[in-house]
DNA sequence: TTAATTGCAAACGGTTTGCCACGTT
DNA sequence: AACGTGGCAAACCGTTTGCAATTAA
């Protein structure tokens, strides 16, 4: 996901409106293909590139936020509050972790002075098993 | 980056040993092409999938860690110690933050604790310009 | 000897993009 | 009418993989 944030002008689309419904509607952090197969349901013309065109443009505007795990396409997350996730690293699920937990207050302006970057926010992750995979050991995509 | 974590037996090739010590004598957090390119020099026949599927060992192994910054390929950091970074959102920079700041204790457990998750670690990433960037602000790839 | 590893090249999969028609403004 | 946007399909690019030849153990 490359984020162009060139903005000219907007159209409010019913494709762009229904995405941001849909991606507001759900809390499983999905990924461009998901969020298709979903509106192609109610918009049977529905095409993956309007959908990566318009996670681009809700992102750049800070609608939308983008994870990046790795091992696999980007996952979208329709609440923008200030948040951390967990990911599994066998199923691929991810959850919020209650916002409070774990705040590092200052970090940014602490990373800011030692490195010399101007840091405008971060992102923490963490990575485990969920519980259904905690479960499940013997299986999936990891091995036993 | 994929990592298949079922490592049977074990050789000591040339190929793998020489990007190891790249790896390790490197700080800029290089991604797969530019070590490939690096290792061409002194190994004229080293191949892109064999920088692949030793960095894929060697992650496996823990000997490497691998960065998903998104937007572009996978970076990889040498330096295996507990330690976050900051990226640059202008041109891919990446930096280590210094270990101690920001630490945050007790963090994977608190997480483990209200989601559910077996959390068995956790990264941090900053993101901003980096010095150079922020001197140039008026190019780049993200515009004016 | 023998099985892990390599080099090569083709395949893969998520994402982007060019083109032209369409629809919002 | 103007131009941002959609649909479609091809292109892109980082990464993975099948295969025969090599090479470490």
């Amino acid at each position: 996901m490359i984020i162009n944030k060139k903005v000219l002008s907007r159209r409010n689309t019913r494709q762009r409106a229904a995405l941001l419904e849909l991606l507001a509607s759900v809390t499983c952090h999905p990924d461009a293909c998901w969020l298709y197969g979903r509106l192609k349901v109610d918009w049977p013309g529905m095409s993956l590139g309007t959908v990566y065109r318009n996670l681009a443009v809700l992102a750049a505007e800070g609608q939308v936020r983008v994870l990046h795990i790795g091992g696999a396409g980007d996952r979208f997350d329709g609440d923008t509050s200030v948040h951390y996730h967990v990911f599994c690293t066998k199923c691929g699920a991810v959850a919020d972790v209650p916002p409070g937990l774990c705040a590092v207050p200052d970090a940014d302006s602490a990373v800011s002075g030692c490195t010399g970057y101007s840091v405008s926010g971060h992102s923490m992750d963490f990575f485990g098993l969920c519980p259904e995979c905690q479960k499940g050991l013997e299986s999936g995509p990891s091995g036993s």
